[in-house]
DNA sequence: TCTGGGGTCCTAGGACCC
DNA sequence: TCTGGGGTCCTAGGACCC
């Protein structure tokens, strides 16, 4: 029988604002301006009525006293890792789930519950931060738990109180279960977790796919999700998507797309990892995805020779008579760079030469800050910010810049 | 909730093979 | 050829998470 521990951060994104700039302790803090949605927001501003997602053009309408600011999520990123930080002094067995988020194994601890109230003050004192935590006999029992009272909620479900807070706890509102299996599984009778649970195992088998069943098994509190304790800084893949207002003209999506392709790939060097396979997309005013995937013949992390599959194919996805209102590129199959290299040999001396390129303009970048210089092709999606006119010149194996 | 951005995992079904 | 049975691999896309 296992014992985990989950800890969610209250409000976290403005609880590390007010944490940075004690005046605005009292207030009513909302992050997510740069979004234009609210992100996270103080205890006094939820009690105005601010909820998440809420416009900010709203926020300030209807609460001119509300302190909107922009989100920081460098800043976030550093308390997060003073977050696991707290929680590894305990147990080394900690998973880093997200910004806000993290599992810790405590089974093995001598007081495990007690050691989670250690946690929950020292994160308190050290970072200025409340959390809700869980305890529970697995991952998603310990979800249930520290969802359970928040904000500053401490709550632990023994195995054999599992029922009771299943009981009233609508089935959508478990975590793996989202607003389609939700549908379908209050369509096959089941409201409320429990109702899940008591159902039986074959009948799991024949009518749920896979997520489900694990689902069932942790829900009633066989535990079949690790805590994944191990560092994993590498990715599985890497993608950079962004709206815009709909347009359907292929030059600017074009453009848009040369955005994302150079972002991400700045993204793939910096952790010196290329990739071996590039899906691209133009989302449609209905959501819809209309995709491709460039081939490739060696790994890559040169945004040209991607943009050069793009140019050649991109009249094939774009449709003429549809609204577009995103693009987005996805690096997947992510191999080390130093791999990359010998693959092919009349490829891999000319990519050298690149490579040495892009290191340069990545140093610039450095130097003197994102996006000093950037692919000429990605200029129409990113005039609108430059504020003073762009000089374009040639540079060899890199093509046009600016 | 009229919908931003960055991820992961799973599955149905087609292509291909013997 | 009007047609069995069984397998693997790949891809597109769905669903979910924060």
């Amino acid at each position: 029988m296992k014992t985990i521990l989950h800890l969610d951060g209250d409000g976290f994104f403005a609880a590390c604002e007010i944490s940075l700039n004690p005046k605005l302790k009292g207030k009513a803090v909302v992050t997510g301006q740069e979004r234009g949605i609210a992100t996270a927001m103080s205890r006094e501003a939820k009690a105005l009525g601010v909820h998440r997602g809420m416009p900010i053009y709203m926020v300030k309408k209807l609460y001119p006293e509300a302190v909107v600011v922009n989100s920081n999520y460098h800043s976030y990123g550093m308390f997060a890792q003073r977050m696991y930080d707290i929680v590894r002094r305990y147990t080394p067995l900690v998973e880093e789930y997200s910004i806000d988020e993290c599992f810790a194994d405590i089974s093995d601890l001598p007081d495990p519950v007690r050691a989670a109230e250690n946690i929950k003050k020292e994160l308190k004192r050290e970072l200025g931060i409340t959390f809700s935590l869980g305890i529970g006999p697995t991952k998603v029992i310990a979800k249930v738990a520290s969802k359970w009272n928040k904000p500053d909620g401490f709550t632990v479900i023994q195995p054999d109180e599992i029922e009771n807070f299943l009981k009233d706890l609508h089935i959508g509102k478990v975590w793996g279960i989202g607003p389609a299996t939700s549908t379908h599984l209050q369509r096959l009778g089941i409201q409320t977790a429990l109702d899940f649970t008591q159902r039986d195992e074959r009948w799991v088998r024949e009518n749920l796919p896979k997520p489900e069943h694990f689902l069932w098994h942790e829900l009633r509190g066989h535990s079949v999700y690790r805590v994944h304790h191990e560092p994993d800084d590498d990715y599985g893949s890497i993608q950079q998507t962004r709206t815009f207002t709909p347009s359907t003209k292929l030059d600017f999506l074009f453009s848009e797309l040369s955005k994302n392709v150079e972002g991400a790939c700045m993204k793939a060097r910096r952790h010196e990892l290329s990739t071996r396979r590039v899906y691209y997309f133009l989302k449609t005013q209905e959501f819809r995805y209309h995709r491709f995937e460039v081939p490739l013949t060696v790994p890559t992390n040169d945004p040209s020779v991607i943009l050069n599959e793009i140019r050649a194919t991109v009249d094939r996805v774009y449709k003429q008579g549809f609204e577009y209102r995103a693009t987005g590129v996805t690096l997947s199959e992510l191999v080390p760079e130093s791999v990359a290299q010998n693959d092919l040999f009349g490829e891999v001396v000319k990519n050298d030469k690149k490579r040495e390129v892009w290191k340069i303009s990545d140093l610039i970048d450095r130097r003197y800050g994102t996006h000093t210089m950037i692919l000429a092709s990605s200029l129409r999606a990113r005039e609108k910010r430059r504020t003073r006119p762009a000089r374009r010149l040639w540079i060899p194996s890199m093509g046009e810049v600016a």
